[in-house]
DNA sequence: AGCACGCCGACT
DNA sequence: GTCGGCGTGCTC
């Protein structure tokens, strides 16, 4: 009997002591790694990895995930969790393997991940109302008809549930659509991924037609209350077709079994700000995580994807299908006649031909505005003061403007530099294509850059717009948010080079995915004119004949020999603050002696404040890293300056 | 001395 | 994100 007293005591530390050493690691979707907590006996049952729960933070009861298990810290106060929430995870095993990798690829805090992961509102569980989606009238989409069998590769890979990553390089952009619905019609546990809002609505009618209630939309744009309704959908498993852009690729689907990227060379997947991530990349590493797979597909594949491809990383689809299209007319600036800035004469011929036929027109030209202003005497540009870059005119109210910084100013007689009278306006922004063509054409064009209209258009596109008019001047923004093909039969492209002279190494092969995007607008029967100071860049050569693997190849070759991507790998560290030390970054710079650094280059933030940037290019991840890590490293404790890394940039 | 305000660092 | 600590500066 004694004995079975101590027996009993014995038992009883044993628990104590065993209760007092279940700790647990809990990550808050705040910019923080994971913080340990002591986990009370009674719901040690329910700390699973990816658990949604409440804990005391900084007198405060915050919502935060069970990351695991976790030995007793250092530290000395260590507090209880409150409560377990639910039965089961919020996120399952491969996207919190995805969190890891991020965190660790990206060079973020976990807790970042974690917030862009799951939005506020995935931590305020609701219950889903029913019903409740919005119908909006959108043009009709007709499918094509699809060889089933250069998709039975992606249907086979779907059921043997392995990671596997195709391509397809599409012929057309409704080609695009139609292979992807065909894949999509037999399989639940899909993401669809968009560049942009306004594709989803360019084809929820489409996917509603497949997916019925299943189907659930996620985007950046959604209120608070119908992104919680679509989260809990997913999370009950009732919504698994999930259509979304960027974000949407941390859907937290139970099982995933393919994941599709439209679109794939679109930098919208890009995320610019705070965790700076590529949408397309992680949806790679998250098929490869949830065994899924993985579609990219696009008319015009990135170089790294193509490279991918070509190395046999993924599986390339290319469908041999010989598609009619418009043809391609590069003006030479250098010997044409012009009768604008910006205009020539071919090309305002062409629309006066155009314009007789009954037919329809679109001009490009990738600046708002009137014009610049620059001195006769000295040849000064006006320039913005903070931005260092040059001001554009706008008639409308006599203003000049900073399109960088937004900074609104008068114009002045006087030129800055040599006190001359003389100024004149010198190139065009749409505004004087807008006049110029009414002008020599007689016309009444619609312009379509204004802020007005970015935000409806934004989300609904601008079909409704521009139905009836038969000469359109718009920005880049306005090719963008066309979706009907084939609408012109006539375009013009005014000013490609401002494109091919931007300091991107990628400078080119955008310029190629937005020529060919413009194209797409035309009827096959059309023309599109591209005009040009400098008609032998490589760039002609090909899409005069739409030869995109050629220019691809050629463009390898070109950053092959170069080093820059796929060949190697780029970080861009920014420094921003007072206590930057040009002296210092330099000297670390001298010191890595085995990988190129391209700077410390000045430019400036929107605000007007200084930035310096340094590209890194190395040719492994692991360089990559070391060395970011070593700057980072070097900066600690430097008060007022900002150190901010972009990896791929 | 007493308090308002703003900045900054830490959060288990 | 957001709370408390601390410094600054103004007022009673």
């Amino acid at each position: 009997m004694h004995l079975q007293v101590v027996a009993l005591l014995l038992c009883f530390h044993q628990f104590v002591l065993k209760s007092i050493m279940e700790f647990i690691d809990v990550l808050f979707p705040i910019n923080l790694g994971p913080l340990t907590y002591r986990c009370p006996l009674h719901l040690i049952d329910r700390a699973i990895p990816g658990m949604l729960v409440s804990a005391p933070l900084k007198k405060k009861i915050t919502k935060g995930l069970i990351l695991g298990r976790s030995t007793c810290p250092a530290t000395n106060e260590i507090k209880d969790i409150i409560e377990i929430h639910g039965e089961s995870p919020l996120i399952g095993e491969p996207l919190l393997q995805l969190l890891d990798w991020m965190a660790d690829y990206y060079l973020a805090s976990k807790g970042l991940v974690l917030k862009n992961m799951l939005p506020g509102e995935a931590f305020i569980r609701v219950k889903p109302r029913k019903g409740s989606s919005r119908q909006k009238i959108h043009p009709d989409i007709s499918l094509l008809d699809v060889d089933e069998k250069i998709l039975s590769g992606i249907k086979a890979s779907i059921s043997e549930k392995e990671y596997r990553t195709f391509l397809i390089h599409a012929p057309t952009s409704s080609h695009e659509l139609s292979c992807l619905m065909k894949i999509v019609e037999w399989h639940k546990g899909v993401i669809i991924l968009v560049p942009e809002i306004a594709h989803i609505n360019h084809i929820v009618p489409v996917i509603r037609e497949l997916a019925g209630e299943r189907l659930c939309i996620l985007h950046g744009r959604l209120s608070k209350g119908r992104r919680s309704e679509a989260i809990e959908k997913i999370l009950s498993g009732e919504g698994n077709i999930v259509l979304g852009t960027r974000s949407a690729i941390f859907a937290p689907l139970k099982s995933v079994s393919m994941i599709a990227v439209m679109h794939e060379h679109n930098s919208s997947y890009k995320q610019e700000d705070g965790l700076r991530y590529n949408g397309r990349d992680i949806a790679v590493m998250r098929g490869y995580l949830e065994k899924s797979t993985v579609v990219l597909s696009s008319i015009c594949p990135s170089i790294e994807s193509f490279y991918n491809a070509k190395r046999g990383k993924y599986t390339l689809i290319r469908p041999d299908i010989s598609v009619k299209r418009p043809r391609i007319k590069i003006v030479d600036l250098r010997h044409e006649k012009r009768l604008g800035p910006n205009l020539s004469k071919t090309v305002i011929d062409a629309s006066a031909a155009c314009i007789k036929k009954d037919e329809r027109a679109m001009f490009l030209i990738n600046r708002r505005g009137y014009s610049m202003l620059q001195c006769r005497d000295c040849s000064h540009i006006e320039t913005c003061q903070k931005c260092n870059i040059p001001l554009i005119f706008h008639k409308e109210d006599k203003s000049l403007r900073c399109h960088y910084c937004g900074s609104i100013s008068t114009v002045s007689d006087i030129c800055r530099r040599c006190s001359s009278f003389s100024i004149e306006l010198i190139g065009g922004g749409t505004q004087r294509i807008e006049e110029d063509i009414k002008k020599l054409l007689g016309i009444e064009p619609v312009r379509l850059d204004s802020d007005k209209i970015r935000k409806k258009v934004e989300l609904e596109g601008i079909h409704e717009m521009i139905r009836a008019e038969a000469i359109i001047i718009g920005t880049k923004l306005l090719t963008k948010r066309i979706f009907e093909t084939g609408e012109f039969a006539m375009a013009a492209v005014l000013n490609t080079d401002m494109n091919l002279h931007l300091p991107d190494f990628r400078s080119t092969e955008k310029t190629y995915h937005e020529l060919l995007s413009v194209s797409e607008k035309i009827r096959s029967d059309g023309k599109l004119f591209i005009q040009t100071w400098m008609p032998q860049n490589y760039l002609f050569r090909f899409i005069k004949n739409y030869d995109y693997s050629g220019f691809c190849d050629e463009e390898l070759a070109r950053r092959k020999k170069m080093s820059y991507p796929p060949y190697s790998k780029l970080a861009i560290i920014t420094f921003k603050g007072r206590d930057y030390d040009d002296e210092k970054v330099r000297g670390v710079v001298k010191r890595m002696a085995d990988l190129e650094i391209l700077g410390p280059s000045l430019s400036f933030s929107k605000k007007g404040q200084k930035e310096y940037t340094l590209l890194l290019k190395t040719p492994s991840k692991k360089k990559l890293h070391s060395a970011v890590m070593e700057f980072l490293k070097m900066f600690e404790g430097y008060k007022d300056l900002k150190v901010s890394v972009a990896i791929d940039p």
